[in-house]
DNA sequence: TAATTGTCCGACCGATCGGTCGTGTTTCCG
DNA sequence: CGGAAACACGACCGATCGGTCGGACAATTA
């Protein structure tokens, strides 16, 4: 065992902490909309003092931007990937989404999906890491569903690029409808995806009754 | 015929003009994060010649949000309303709305997509309006469905709103993913509503086959 | 103990933000 | 012709923006 130097110790709870706070804040006034010094501010600190540890803002913008990723895959990706490979894991993922929204997790509902909106027409290192990002989502969507049909839970003939883009359709129509007009968009969101697996799903015992 | 006051003509000629810039820039940078000093720039007039128009940033932006649905009505929701009622004109909406995007009408792509999730989390009367014209948006998708189902296109037992919500998210991703990843996603928005209207109409030969 | 390293701070910088004010110009009307 | 009205301008305001700099403080290493 090594003993932890005190003061690199210091420097990564700090970085967590800031970043922690700047998903947040980002999903309320936007990652760029976010201000250094009400970031600084809300937690406390110097606003000198966050570039003791990122360069600009850019570069604390990336670093947000992985920051918001991590929490995804804990919250919504690490939960679905307890379930059984296959149909059930899909279903899964979606609803560990919705669930995430539904919770509140994040005061402004989705990280991604606000930045990506944001950044969609402002080319920069920032666009192509939330690029990348997403595709890693959508990727990981199409994955589950081309494991589902490898194990014989969905239709060999079923478009999994296609179906993938419906779940991420209906995802992102939760988010932003739950946050404009209430949560009676989540049963929607819910039933859009349910109705659409269960249309080619070889066993629909492996799917929720609602 | 009464002839027109000639300061008046220009006021509402300059006015139609900021406007008309302001809602493409609001789609590159936002409808917050657009400066007051870039929009009279890029008009070539000067920026405390927009406080004669506008007493704040605020009432620019909603009447920003004015002229955006406006744009919207003119470009979507007309050409729309020239098919005939029933599930033809259901589909000739997300048709339209599709080619709104690809013909980049706008730089950014969707005025209300960006500025929804902008203001999702930002009380105040933006958001407010915001939220009028979303509901607006939905309501009518819900009801050309409602329409079809009265007309015996679509079964009578179809969820209209579950139908206007599928619809909506279809679009909202392909807005989305067309920014972020290219026009690839613009058959896939068409397939998803295409099968789904597929699935629930009475005649077929009401929509395209591919 | 002395030098070094990492963290963090307050003071400060030029640029830009939304907004105000006084003035000039054009157009209409009496 | 002269006053009123609407439009538009340049100069200017305090606040805030991202960012810099020199130094204080604590923990490590030699």
């Amino acid at each position: 065992m090594t003993t932890v130097d005190g003061r690199l110790a210091r420097g990564a709870r700090t970085r967590a902490a800031v970043l922690d706070r700047a998903v947040a804040m980002a999903t309320e006034v936007g990652l760029d909309g976010l201000s250094l010094a009400q970031l600084a501010d809300a937690l406390a600190v110097s606003k000198s003092g966050l570039f003791a540890h990122w360069r600009s803002k850019e570069e604390l913008q990336l670093a947000t931007i992985d920051r918001a990723r991590e929490l995804c895959t804990e919250q919504i990706v690490a939960p679905a990937l307890a379930h059984p490979r296959g149909v059930r894991r899909l279903w899964a993922l979606h609803e560990a989404r919705l669930a995430f929204y539904a919770d509140a997790v994040l005061p402004g509902g989705c990280f991604f999906a606000s930045a990506e909106f944001e950044y969609s027409a402002r080319p920069g290192p920032v666009r192509d890491r939330l690029v990348a990002v997403f595709r890693e989502w959508l990727g990981l969507i199409e994955r589950l569903a081309e494991e589902a049909v490898r194990a014989g839970e969905l239709l060999p003939d079923v478009d999994v690029r296609q179906l993938a883009y419906e779940i991420e359709g209906a995802g992102l129509a939760a988010v932003m409808q739950s946050r404009l007009l209430g949560p009676d968009a989540y049963p929607y969101a819910r039933r859009a995806v349910l109705h659409r697996l269960r249309g080619v799903c070889t066993d629909p015992a492996l799917l929720p009754e609602a």
